[in-house]
RNA sequence: GCCAAGGUGGCUGAGUGGACAAAAGCAUCAGACUGUAAAUCUGACGGCCGGAAGGCCUACCUAGGUUCGAAUCCUGGCCUUGGCA
């Protein structure tokens, strides 16, 4: 029987499955919101712990939220700030650390920030998105089991308290049951499959809306680790919103939204664009295109000499601004020239990919 | 015509007797990028052989010369730019 899920946001009710691309400091780096709802992009992902720093609660508050300060229609989750814990402290142990009560982001030597869950879950009602995220401790994917399983155990007690504190807010804000954003607990455990698990056991007793698959999805061969995806599916409560974060790949979101995924955030998309990057579907025209065939887009890298004359399309498979009004031969020199309209056409471009990709997947 | 400066790899441009197949930047080519410390990073970039260490060949306008050794010093030629006539 096919799930009947969608995703709230507000008054709307938008269709799964959904990707969602990054607005870490809340802007889809390169574009703006009227570029964005032009990729007919349903929703963003921001980030918690770069807009704590960069923006601050006063401003957030102000706007009552990140949506309007952004002045975004779609819909909005708040990451929150258990990317970095990776990105940032772990990837460099003299930038923080993590402890028990939160994570400590050493800013320099005189000023740090510390990080609780509490906080987290505190700026990101005030973000006002629509789905919040318990701040996780991010499993290192050369973690032992041991280590592995400090993590889990430590994303447990971490996303105990984020519910709480969600609780607490929602209380305190009055916020009626039916309106509240969602709330989404994070998988940690990396590879054993057994600490998957347990981790969704115990999150499960705590309750949440849904849950992210955290952690690096890749293993050392660079191979995406469908195994953990899968424990996610089978142990998962069947009405919870399963969110692959930060992934991925075309292939690796048609492969989960099989195995029952629903929303999606990477930044692929984005950074590859900027990184002259394109994706483009191996097809003559939008209809035309099979997700379903192993090799169903290709790259196309604009800054080659070989383009600098040729006067077609990117892609006849899309319709975004780049693909309908621009040639290849303009792009190359967009880029050539190191214009910023070269990112933005390219991100435009990329960030429709996406959103065709999950039209086809929301139609089978 | 005279005076001055100069001609270096696709381009700009260092190097002024051996550490030079020649810095650096650009361009080009290839690769990476997965809850964004990323409009970024890595590699190749005269030819041939080798997996590599390395080896061989051809190279700093051109023709000679000095020297154990020259992109670097000397002489002639050609060319470019600036100043003066």
């Amino acid at each position: 029987m096919a799930k009947t899920k969608f995703f709230k946001s507000k008054d709307k009710k938008i269709p799964l499955p959904v990707f969602f691309p990054d607005a870490t400091r809340g802007v889809v780096k390169a574009i703006d919101t009227s570029d964005l709802e032009s990729t007919k992009t349903p929703g963003i992902l921001v980030n918690t712990y770069h807009l704590y720093r960069e923006l601050g609660d006063e401003v957030v508050k102000k706007f009552g939220g990140i949506q309007r300060f952004m002045n975004w229609d779609g819909a909005t989750i708040s990451d929150s700030g258990g990317f970095q814990v990776m990105s940032i402290v772990k990837a460099n142990p003299n930038s923080g650390s993590v402890i028990d009560k939160g994570v400590i982001f050493r800013e320099s030597k005189k000023r740090k920030i510390i990080f609780t869950p509490e906080k987290s879950v505190n700026f990101q009602m005030n973000l006002n998105c629509d789905m919040v995220i318990a701040l996780d401790d991010f499993t290192d994917p050369n973690s032992s089991y041991d280590e592995a399983k400090d993590s889990v155990e430590r994303t447990i007690k971490w996303a105990k308290r984020s519910k709480d504190e969600f609780l607490k807010v929602c209380r305190e804000k009055k916020i009626d049951k039916k309106d509240r954003p969602y709330i989404l607990g994070v998988v940690q455990g990396g590879k054993y499959q057994d600490l998957r698990k347990y981790c969704i056991e115990k999150l499960v007793e705590i309750g949440f809306d849904g849950f992210g698959y955290g952690g690096w999805p890749i293993n050392k061969q660079g191979n995406f680790d469908y195994e953990t995806a899968e424990t996610m599916v089978k142990y998962s409560p069947k009405n919870y919103l399963l969110y692959g974060l930060g992934i991925g790949k075309p292939e690796e979101i048609v492969k989960c939204v099989k195995l029952g995924f629903d929303i999606f955030d990477c930044v692929l998309p984005t950074r590859d664009a900027r990184h002259k990057r394109l994706y483009v579907y191996n097809a003559d025209s939008i209809n035309d295109i099979d997700i379903n065939s192993p090799d169903f887009y290709s790259f196309y890298v604009p800054d080659k000499e070989k383009y600098y004359k040729d006067d077609s399309s990117v892609s006849k498979a899309c319709d975004c601004l780049l693909c309908r009004k621009y040639s290849k031969a303009y792009l190359a020199h967009l880029f050539r020239i190191k214009d910023f309209t070269a990112l933005r056409l390219a991100t435009i471009h990329n960030l429709r990919f996406y959103s065709i990709l999950m039209e086809k997947l929301r139609r089978k």
